[in-house]
DNA sequence: ACATTTGTGGAGTGATTAGTCAATCATAAA
DNA sequence: TTTATGATTGACTAATCACTCCACAAATGT
């Protein structure tokens, strides 16, 4: 009965289905089930649908990758639930995977709200501390968090578009992550 | 004098800057200094402009990597090659690397024409054979080919991100390459 | 010299779209 | 019962957009 949540779900849909450009809010609202109107007095313009899409999911992201998280897991344990995390979300969550690359690599990136860089910190933080440790060979932390998040999106394009068994994509998912471990150590 | 790619580059521009969206044809030809009549004489809708606009990029691409191949090159000297003319050649066409993410994200990815699809079959098989030689120790190649695009695509952006001096990027280019080759080999 | 094709311009058009607005409805506090 | 508040509606509009049309110019062939 949440309409905004509605809203959003349409959006994304419509937005991974037809992109930006192909989605009239019209159709957003159509498919929410709601009335155009209705639409507008929770999202000002479909710009901020939009970028609220973005937010909305990485939160839920964000929320899910670090909830096992524990304070006395050693630095690769922790590297390891996080990526192991973000890729099972990943293929849990194909749409909104695929949405958050449409967003990234278009011209409203430039609009994501400062609250929401935040969150990356964490991650950064480990990787440093990693290198500290001297555990984590390749530096500056930034590229090393530059190359893990662009294999993790390469592995998990990868096992999107194969439709592999589960038990596969377990041990695809194990074995990537001591790929890059052995990578970066 | 070349209307056409006039219109190519200002389409470039506009898209990247704007999006898909956020560019009307109209603008593509104030831009390109040609009327808008013009514009679809040589591209009959603004959709076959978009994707022109990435077929002309990837061949420029795919030229640019192959041209140094030689036939006697072993499967590493060839896959470095190939590595460092992609990274290099990124690195040089900032606005049109980004293009072809944009499009790869958007709706518009089902419209590519099959001839281009062919393009990336000479890498595949480098791969198979570099596996076949018992070389390359992850299989399949498709996944291999995922981890290596994913991989230039991520040390792409953080050499872009960061402005780096041309000697600390070929350093990088040169490191990222034995980065890669190790994690496969 | 003429005919034919090809390129170019830009005003014009019908359809579509984001966003508005005045009016209703639901709920609950006073 | 009254009043107030916010959710909800959908017809409406001003603007925009992709694309057409046709006149004319330049190049090309005969």
């Amino acid at each position: 009965m949440d309409k905004q949540k509605d809203i959003l779900n349409a959006a994304l849909k419509l937005f991974t289905e037809f992109g930006f450009h192909g989605t009239p809010t019209s159709k957003i609202a159509q498919e929410a089930g709601v009335a155009n109107g209705t639409l507008f007095h929770y999202f000002k313009t479909k710009d901020e649908l939009i970028v609220a899409l973005y937010v909305d999911i990485k939160k839920r992201l964000g929320f899910c990758v670090s909830k096992d998280i524990q304070a006395e897991d050693s630095i690769k344990e922790t590297a390891r639930k996080y990526y192991i995390a973000a890729l099972h979300w990943g293929i849990d969550n194909e749409t909104e995977f695929r949405y958050i690359q449409q967003f990234l690599s278009s011209p409203y990136v430039s609009m994501i709200p400062a609250e929401l860089v935040e969150q990356s910190l964490a991650m950064i933080n480990m990787i440093k501390e990693g290198i500290k440790q001297k555990l984590i060979k390749v530096t500056p932390a930034e590229y090393v968090m530059s190359i893990i998040s662009s294999h993790l999106y390469g592995v998990n394009q990868y096992i999107n578009s194969q439709k592999l068994s589960t038990t596969k994509q377990k041990q695809l998912i194990n074995e990537s992550f001591e790929l890059v471990w052995k990578m970066i150590t």
